[in-house]
DNA sequence: AATGAATGAGCCTTCATTCAT
DNA sequence: GATGAATGAAGGCTCATTCAT
């Protein structure tokens, strides 16, 4: 009696059954201290089943983690491009990772785990989403650093500046300290662009 | 015939060998991921020692733990003390935690490490710490939010809004995705100082 | 989409094509280490397939194995019917055992494996095969030992004592201890004769 | 309530009793099919007394195998030393090789046995305690060879000329399909002598 | 204080086998 | 006949912790 066996579009089903189950106990317990056991409890899915589909439990949340940074990123991109000017890119960044993060906590708080036992090859992966991203993002805001309308800085600086302290603030708010995001995301987003903006004209 | 005899102030000189080599077990393999044998082989002493000293394994994670936390808080707290006004301590502290980072590489790391495993007691001595530490600090910064040289805002967002870019550059140095960290303080700085320097007679 | 539907005679290519791979599957890893995944990556076939022609693992091993002994049990009985004298057929015994085992490298290494997990019904058609051999074979030997061209002894010291050296030295070259066997067949010959040959009228 | 605290000796008396239970357990259902369970509860001893000493289970069969030969070569030495002929030693290695497997049944079929999952390292030891012990006996017969009294053969097979039957003989006796060796060896002893006696005066 | 052999619960992973398509 | 996803029992091994010396 096996029990998946009415559905027709199986594999990807499945796959995403497993990785919601995995996410939440990822969420609950942390990634080291859930156990295969705890997995196919949680997604009801056989022991063979997840070693089929993932490998082993790195591949679990090695997918979730890839997936859920493929998802986060391309939402930024989607609203960038809506974007006419620097100050409200920058500020859409902010803006939209506070929005996202709230929208999707247990998956933002697992994209701030630390402790995920990355394979070589997940690894090799992930840096290679995150330079593609990377570029994206820079080919956007070249044209504005171009014009003087922000900064030019060393480029490893941009990120840390503009998106540094509403992902700390997100941070401790996920982990209960702090409250929630949605009323500061202003104060944010004015600390972002003062940071980048370029001295333009303006009085000092 | 054991191995320590000779030694005099035997019980904290032996503790603070034991935590170095922790540190370092910690540093190269992550908390969970060292096992007690890896303790007592870097640390060079039995098994037994180390649950005579620490009672278990958590014990060493949250003592260096602790002791890294007050160190780094002292040193702040004594840096801050020798500054005279808002704008020096708001760049002070982005420098500080620079530079100790800098100094302290390997136990930097650690404090940025999210998968201790913390003992209910030690997350409530950890918290009190955090506590009179945050009292300090802003005791230290209420004047001159008051005298309107700094900005009046959330408490919660002082921290991420100062030394979120700073700690998130630091991190990926550490990591080994960012350039030394000295080269671009004066930047962190600069930013911090804009995120919460009052309105005063400034344009705009 | 099946793969082998233009083949007719189906059955007995897949069979053999399946077996073949086996082989050096058990050669490279042993028997036991062998699994389904493995023989079904290296036949190019289903998992059901195997299951479909040989009902289990142990199925395939069994087959390969009494074909193996078939083959050379077979040849051995026709090699001996050319014979004309008792010291003739000795000599041609260890001749053939040697010259087969070069000629079937991989099966003769197979042949020797003492961990296969033989069903009671293989043990049962194992012992039968190796039944009706031995009584052929003694059929043939029989009246060399009558006539006192050959000795009379215990029934079964007979095969050590004819194939005991160079079957004890084909296993060493087959792992790698010895050199060809070819090369030192005559002294294993001179050897088997001299162990069994009748006291006739010679000296001694 | 440790069992083994009265135990002075420790360590070694441990590891010979857990051999003990491990020959048996081996002799009975093989090697691969011993279970981690079946060793320790034959020993009598924890889960993890075994890793302590032994590494894992190869580490159990392999020290086992290693003990077992070295008793063997040591005795058959010992044995060859009383010797004062080469007729006398041929025979002697004969002889005492069929004692020894009848007085060390369990043992004798245990180093008959071909699927003992060896590591490298243990493969290494092995091939050396050979390569030692084939030098040993070579040097005891090379004066013989030397004086005409035994033939002058390729190396390679002087060990399967003399072993081969009475190793086969023996391995057929401990599988059950043989009579006791000790009625029989002396007609080993003959063919093993029959094959190496060198030609000397005698009537061909 | 120090030592390290002993313990055993619990974890990850493998793999032969089944069966709906 | 062929296919391969699904199953879950069973095995090897780890490792924090204890405790007699």
């Amino acid at each position: 009696m096996p029990r998946q066996t009415r559905d027709r579009s199986a594999s990807s089903e499945r796959k995403k059954h497993i990785l919601q189950a995995a996410l939440t106990c990822f969420d609950v317990n942390g990634v080291e201290a859930t156990t295969i056991a705890d997995l196919h409890r949680a997604a009801q899915c056989s022991v063979g089943s997840l070693y089929h589909h993932f490998g082993n439990k790195e591949g679990v949340a090695e997918e979730l983690f890839l997936e859920g940074i493929a998802q986060l990123n391309r939402g930024m991109l989607r609203k960038l491009k809506t974007c006419s000017s620097g100050e409200e890119s920058v500020r859409a960044v902010v803006s939209f990772y506070c929005d996202w993060s709230v929208r999707h906590q247990q998956m933002a708080r697992y994209l701030h785990s630390r402790d995920i036992p990355f394979s070589p090859d997940a690894k090799a992966r992930l840096k290679e989403i995150h330079r593609a991203y990377i570029i994206s993002v820079f080919s956007w805001f070249g044209p504005f650093v171009a014009s003087g309308e922000m900064l030019r800085l060393p480029a490893d600086t941009y990120v840390p500046l503009i998106s540094g302290p509403i992902q700390e603030y997100v941070r401790r708010w996920l982990s209960g300290q702090a409250g929630n995001p949605s009323k500061v995301k202003g104060i944010f987003a004015d600390a972002a662009w003062n940071a980048v903006k370029g001295l333009k004209g303006k009085g000092k």
